[in-house]
DNA sequence: CGCGTCGTTGAAGCCGCTCAATAGATGTGG
DNA sequence: CCACATCTATTGAGCGGCTTCAACGACGCG
């Protein structure tokens, strides 16, 4: 019931034909051959655990880097306080805010035991040189990373606690669900206050609404569990629409 | 004084290798027969009006836009509303969202008569596969699209409302210190109730810390013309450190 | 000149925050 | 294995900043 989200890390190989997750990364639609030169520079099969950072705000740029299992937390610091600016789940590419200056602006912090690979710089860019799909298929990953995390955040910013947090949950779910995954039951990998942090409300605030949805008969939730009882209407409070009668959750 | 952006539009030459934004833009560093190359693949001078459209949400991607005068507000839609996401002022490049799927997911609009570069897409990309500088230039100018402005507005989200309109003020006032006009004088291109679209507040408020400002002697502002008295202490406010006793205005 | 949009100011209300207390979960050393 | 410490999750009470609603003047464009 509760997904082996853990144990994946078994299974996966270390070469990118054989990867599960080779259809959301950068193979993806590529010829074997050059799948296998990609293979001998990728870096695969880098394991940290929980609090391990993938890469620190600072750090020069060595690559981008593909969650492979687990989940991690990107930060960006700003006057001493840190803000989680996103989730990354498996199949998730980061890193490429570092291509800029040389050097991350944020920090990859694993939130559990997680497994990723490292795209190398300039490696990768000069096997692009060589291979325009390949070339073609960075830029589609690089726009990926751009407009999928960062839109989501812009969405949250305009809406009310209870629409931020249904908009977070069908998301993850959504993400879970591509992943094959069960979309309804699941295991938060962030705690309370690091969803707060991302949503910019309070862990108090997180709590109440997480109670106010669990009394309404949206979901189910013991710590770190959550089950999604109703998505049809979790959506509709995301989507801000009324369902029937009732403008207001119970 | 009052600065002659829209003068500009005149000045401007119609090569790459004469633009006055050649720094800030694509050919940056590169050689000039690499460039004379770019000159001949890109699509200068493209002149659009208030309200008018550089391109809208659901275009076809036809490649980067680059912004030569003017100034444009960058807009996104979800659940009939629109959402200002970026203003963007000359040298600044936008497009890279319509990558991905080959279809634009935001509109940008101009907010006064601007003109714009068109980086048209496949050809860049076939150019950039003989000219590894470019495509080394290319990489570069999209994260840099990525880690600028998106990084800002995730800051103004954990802020209140005095310590947004500051960050935005001395933002775009090193913004335009940078394109070489005063950072101290300028017309601001967008209305405030743009403003506040963008910063996640009602004009309203806007309104209300323009005036507080003003009358803590900050800034000197009638409708669109903004003075910045005190660069200093709204850099102290936006970020938000106390000066001396004053621990609020006024 | 008239109309609409924009900018400004006031009054009242509400949503989310702050402060605080408690229970539960997790981890560590004896 | 338990006692203790620490961190996390939850719930309540009160407050405050921003919004909402409303009104009016200023500007600009036909």
């Amino acid at each position: 019931m509760n997904l082996d989200q853990h144990n994946t890390i078994d299974k996966l190989k270390t070469t990118c034909l054989s990867c599960s997750l080779r259809e959301f990364c950068l193979p993806y639609g590529l010829d074997t051959a050059v799948i296998n030169k990609l293979d001998q520079i990728v870096n695969h099969s880098n394991l940290i655990h929980a609090g391990d950072l993938m890469f620190a705000a600072g750090d020069q740029f060595r690559g981008l880097y593909i969650l492979r299992a687990g989940s991690v937390k990107l930060l960006t610091y700003y006057n001493d306080k840190q803000d989680i600016i996103g989730f990354y789940l498996p199949g998730d590419i980061t890193g490429i805010d570092g291509f800029e200056h040389h050097r991350h602006r944020c920090s990859a912090v694993a939130l559990e035991t997680s497994s990723y690979c490292v795209l190398p710089f300039p490696e990768i860019g000069e096997l692009c040189q060589k291979i325009p799909e390949l070339n073609y298929r960075l830029l589609k990953v690089i726009s990926r990373e751009m407009t999928s995390d960062n839109s989501l955040i812009l969405k949250l910013s305009k809406n009310n606690a209870e629409e931020k947090i249904a908009i977070f949950l069908v998301t993850l779910s959504g993400r879970y669900k591509r992943l094959g995954y069960s979309p309804y039951e699941f295991k938060l990998p962030m705690a309370r206050h690091e969803i707060s942090n991302y949503l910019n409300l309070t862990n108090e605030t997180i709590c109440r609404v997480f109670t106010k949805f669990q009394r309404s008969g949206l979901l189910d939730t013991t710590n770190r569990k959550i089950s999604i009882l109703d998505h049809t209407r979790l959506m509709d409070i995301a989507m801000n629409r009324d369902r029937d009668e009732d403008r207001k959750i119970s």
